[in-house]
DNA sequence: GCAAGGTC
C-alpha cells in the first residue's frame, strides 16, 4: 500500500480528491483516512508528539529550576489516536510519502510521523512531496517529483523545541518561585513572550516619562469664494509671544505666491498574509486572537483559504479569474463584474514570497445569511482585500499653495480622489479628502480670520495589537500561527490589561529583573541568533546537539547570576506585585489597603494593618481584578475593573462606593444586611444572599485569613 | 502548573 501523510485532515481530503479516482473515507481509530485501491491518505493534527521533562521534575518546589537545564527531555505522544492509526496503517504500507507543509515545522512534523511509522514497520520506503498550493497541477507535480526527507531541516526545528523548553521552563519556575506566585497565578518567561512584553513595557516607560510641552500654531482663513485655512510656514512656535507678534503684523490681504496641482497614484494594498490580515482586522476593531479565531472558522467551513501564511504573493498556479468569477450573482456581484471588465489581472505583491501557502483569499461565495455578523465582517474584509489587490491604482489630485500675507508665508494642502481604482473595492482606512480651491499665482485673497491655537506635545501612543503583530514579524518573534497567541498569553498572565494592552506593575518588575540578570531572554536577538543557528543546522554546517549544548551553557551562566541575586530580585518582584494590588489607604487606620486572597480562593480588599485593623471590602467572585490608576474622588481608593476573558470588562469603580451601593440595595430588598463597611465584623455571616444587579455579584463578605 | 510550535 502507498500511504500519504499530510499535516492536517483537510489537506488529506483535498489531496485524495486530486490524486485518487474514487475517494472512500474510512475511520481508523476514529481518524479519517481517504483511500482508493492501493493508496491511502491520512492527515495529522500538526505536531503529534511533544517533548517534556520526565515526571520526577514535575514538582516545582522540590526541584531547583537550574536542574532543568541539563535534564533530558522525553518525547510524548500528544495525539494518541493518530499515532495508533499511523502504526496500524504502517504495517500495511510498503511506501510512505510525507506530504506535510513545506516549511521547517512541516519537515519536523513529517519526521515525527516517519519515526512512528519506521518503528512499526522498518521495511517501509519513504519519500517527501513538497507543494505550496493545493491545486491539481501543483500537487500532481509534487507527487511526480518527490524528494528525500530533509532530516537536517527537521533537526533545526528540534533544536528550537529543546531550547525553548529549557529556557522557558527554568526561568518561568525561577521567577514564579522567587516571588511565591505558584498555582494558576504563576509568572511565565519565554523566548517570544518576554521580548514582546519588554516592547510593551518600554513603550509605557516612554509614555510615563513624557513631559508635555506647550506650543502654538498660527492659522489664517482665506476666502476666494470658497474658504480654506492655511498654517503659518514657521509652525510650531515654542513661544506664544512670537506667534502673537506675527499675528499683530498681519493685514487683511494675502497673495498667492505658489500653487501646485499634481496627480498622485496610490497603489493597491498587498495580498493578505496573516500579519497583514490581523493588522487590517485590528483596524476595524478586532483583537488579534478574535480575528484569527474567526478566520479559522471561515477556513474550516470552506469560505476562505488557509489563514496562517507568510506569503504576500499569489502563486502563479492560482486561477485569479476563476476566484473572482465565483462572486457573480452574489452579494459582491457588481464588484466582481467590474473587476472582470479589466481583462488581465496584474495583482499587487508584497515583499515576502514563501512556499507554505498562498495569501489569504476567498474560496467560496458566501451570502450574508450564511455567516454570523462578526464572521461576515471578516469575510467581507477578505473579499474586499482580494478584489483590491487585483484592481488598478487609485488616483488622487494633490494640491498645495503658499500664500503671502505681509511677508509671512502660509501653507495649505488639499487632496481629492479623482479615480477610486482599488478604493472602490476596499473602503477601509479611506483618508479624508481635503478641500483646497483652485488658485492662481498672483491672485489676491481676503484674510477672513487669523487665530492662534495653543497645543501640547503628545506622548507616544500605545502599541495596538495589529501594530504589535507587525513589530513581532519584523523582529522575527513568533510565527504566523503564534503571534496572536503570544499577546493573549500576556493577558492570561496578568502582565497586561485593556486594549491596547497596558502593562501592569508586575510586568515592569519581571521585565526589569530579567533585563538585569537574564538579558538574552528579554531581547529579540535571541531569536535571530537561534534562526541563524537553525539555518546552519539545516545546511549541515553544525550539529543540533552542539547548538543545544551551547544554549544550555549560556543559561547556566545566567542561573549563576540569578541564584546569587535572588534576594534582590525577590524584593523587586514583591514591590511590583504589591503595587498591582494596592487600592489606597485604609479609612480606619491609614495603612495600605490591598487585594487579598481568601483561603477558599475568593478575593477581598483587606487592610495591611490586620489583625490590629480588620477593615475589609468585598470583591466579585469571578473575573480578573484590575486595579486602575484612577482614584475615586470621594474615597481616594483606586477604581477597579473586572476583566472576564473576551467579554466586555466591567468597570466596578471605587470598591467602597460599590459596596455602599450594594448595601443600600440590599436594605431596600429587605435582605438581612451583613456587616457595615465602617465597622466590619471579623468573621461576618456568610448567609447574605446576592442582591440583583451588578453589585449583587459580590461573594458576600469575605473571611479574613493571613 | 513551565516554552513555542503545529492544528481544532
Amino acid at each position: 500500500m502507498h500511504l500519504i501523510v499530510t499535516e492536517k485532515n483537510i489537506t488529506a481530503r483535498k489531496i485524495a480528491q486530486i490524486l485518487l479516482k474514487k475517494v472512500k473515507e474510512k475511520k481508523v481509530d476514529g481518524v479519517s483516512v481517504y483511500e482508493d485501491g492501493d493508496t491511502a491518505v491520512i492527515g495529522l493534527s500538526g505536531h503529534i508528539v511533544n517533548i517534556d521533562f520526565p515526571a520526577e521534575y514535575n514538582n516545582w518546589q522540590n526541584v531547583s529550576p537550574r536542574e532543568l537545564i541539563w535534564a533530558k527531555a522525553e518525547t510524548r505522544y500528544t495525539q494518541k489516536k493518530i499515532v495508533s492509526a499511523l502504526k496500524k496503517l504502517a504495517k500495511e504500507a510498503s511506501r510512505v510519502t510525507i506530504a506535510t507543509d513545506f516549511d521547517r515545522e512541516g519537515e519536523l512534523i513529517g519526521v515525527e510521523a516517519y519515526n512512528i511509522i519506521k518503528d512499526a514497520n522498518p521495511s517501509v520506503i519513504f519519500d517527501r512531496a513538497r507543494y505550496s498550493a493545493i491545486t491539481k497541477p501543483e500537487i500532481e507535480h509534487a507527487f511526480a517529483n518527490t524528494v528525500p526527507l530533509d532530516f537536517n531541516l527537521a533537526a533545526a526545528g528540534e533544536a528550537r523545541q529543546k531550547i525553548d523548553l529549557v529556557w522557558g521552563a527554568a526561568l518561568t519556575r525561577f521567577i514564579s518561585l522567587t516571588c511565591g506566585r505558584l498555582g494558576n497565578s504563576f509568572l511565565s518567561v519565554g523566548r517570544v513572550q518576554t521580548p514582546l512584553l519588554a516592547l510593551i513595557v518600554d513603550r509605557e516607560k516612554d509614555i510615563k516619562s513624557f513631559v508635555p510641552t506647550p506650543y502654538w500654531e498660527l492659522y489664517a482663513t482665506f476666502s476666494d469664494g470658497e474658504e480654506f485655512t492655511a498654517g503659518h510656514a514657521g509652525n510650531r512656535f515654542a513661544e506664544k509671544a512670537k506667534a502673537e507678534a506675527i499675528l499683530a503684523r498681519l493685514g487683511r490681504i494675502g497673495k498667492v505666491v505658489e500653487f501646485k496641482k499634481e496627480p498622485r497614484p496610490e497603489y493597491p494594498p498587498i495580498p493578505f498574509s496573516t500579519t497583514e490580515f490581523i493588522r487590517a482586522a485590528a483596524g476595524i476593531g478586532f483583537s488579534a486572537a478574535n480575528a484569527m479565531r474567526i478566520a479559522e472558522n471561515l477556513y474550516v467551513n470552506g469560505w476562505i483559504s488557509y489563514p496562517r501564511t507568510d506569503n504576500t504573493v499569489y502563486p502563479s498556479s492560482l486561477n485569479l479569474k476563476e476566484a473572482v468569477s465565483q462572486f457573480i450573482g452574489g452579494e459582491f456581484d457588481k464588484y466582481a463584474q467590474k473587476l472582470l471588465e479589466q481583462g488581465e489581472f496584474k495583482p499587487s505583491r508584497g515583499k515576502k514570497e514563501t512556499t507554505d501557502h498562498p495569501p489569504i483569499y476567498p474560496v467560496a461565495n458566501a451570502s450574508k445569511s450564511d455567516l454570523k455578523a462578526d464572521e461576515w465582517r471578516i469575510y467581507e474584509l477578505v473579499v474586499s482585500r482580494f478584489f483590491a489587490t487585483l484592481a488598478p491604482p487609485a488616483e488622487w489630485e494633490v494640491r498645495s499653495a503658499c500664500i503671502d500675507v505681509d511677508g509671512e508665508k502660509f501653507k495649505a494642502g488639499g487632496s481629492l480622489l479623482v479615480a477610486p481604482g482599488w478604493r472602490l473595492y476596499y473602503p477601509y482606512g479611506m483618508p479624508k479628502e481635503e478641500m483646497l480651491p483652485e488658485l492662481k499665482v498672483g491672485e489676491e485673497l481676503k484674510v477672513k480670520d487669523v487665530r492662534i491655537d495653543e497645543k501640547l506635545t503628545k506622548p507616544p501612543v500605545r502599541y495596538g495589537q495589529g501594530k504589535l503583530v507587525k513589530m513581532m514579524e519584523d523582529l522575527g518573534l513568533g510565527t504566523k500561527s503564534t503571534r496572536h497567541e503570544a499577546i493573549q498569553k500576556l493577558y492570561a498572565r496578568n502582565y497586561v490589561h485593556g486594549n491596547p494592552p497596558v502593562p501592569t506593575n508586575t510586568a515592569f518588575a519581571v521585565v526589569g529583573a530579567l533585563e538585569k540578570y537574564a538579558d538574552p531572554i528579554t531581547k529579540p536577538d535571541m531569536t535571530s541568533r537561534l534562526e541563524a543557528d537553525m539555518d546552519d543546522i539545516a545546511e549541515g554546517k553544525i550539529k543540533e546537539e552542539d547548538v543545544v549544548k551551547e544554549s544550555q551553557g549560556m543559561l547556566e551562566a545566567i542561573f549563576d547570576k540569578l541564584d546569587k541575586n535572588q534576594n534582590e530580585i525577590r524584593s523587586v518582584l514583591y514591590d511590583g506585585l504589591r503595587e498591582d494590588k494596592l487600592i489606597g489607604k485604609c479609612p480606619n487606620c491609614g495603612k495600605d489597603l490591598l487585594v487579598r486572597k481568601s483561603k477558599k480562593g475568593g478575593r477581598f480588599i483587606g487592610c495591611d494593618g490586620y489583625p490590629d485593623c480588620s477593615f475589609i471590602l468585598p470583591l466579585p467572585r469571578a473575573g480578573t481584578v484590575v486595579v486602575t490608576d484612577k482614584a475615586c474622588d470621594k474615597h481616594g481608593l483606586a477604581r477597579i475593573r473586572i476583566v472576564n476573558g473576551g467579554s466586555k470588562p466591567w468597570d466596578l469603580g471605587c470598591p467602597q462606593c460599590n459596596y455602599e451601593e450594594w448595601q443600600k440595595k440590599n436594605a431596600e430588598d429587605k435582605v438581612t444586611p451583613i456587616n457595615k463597611a465602617s465597622e466590619p465584623a471579623r468573621k461576618p455571616a456568610r448567609k447574605a444572599k446576592a442582591a440583583s444587579g451588578k453589585a449583587g455579584k459580590h461573594e458576600g463578605a469575605p473571611v479574613i485569613k493571613n
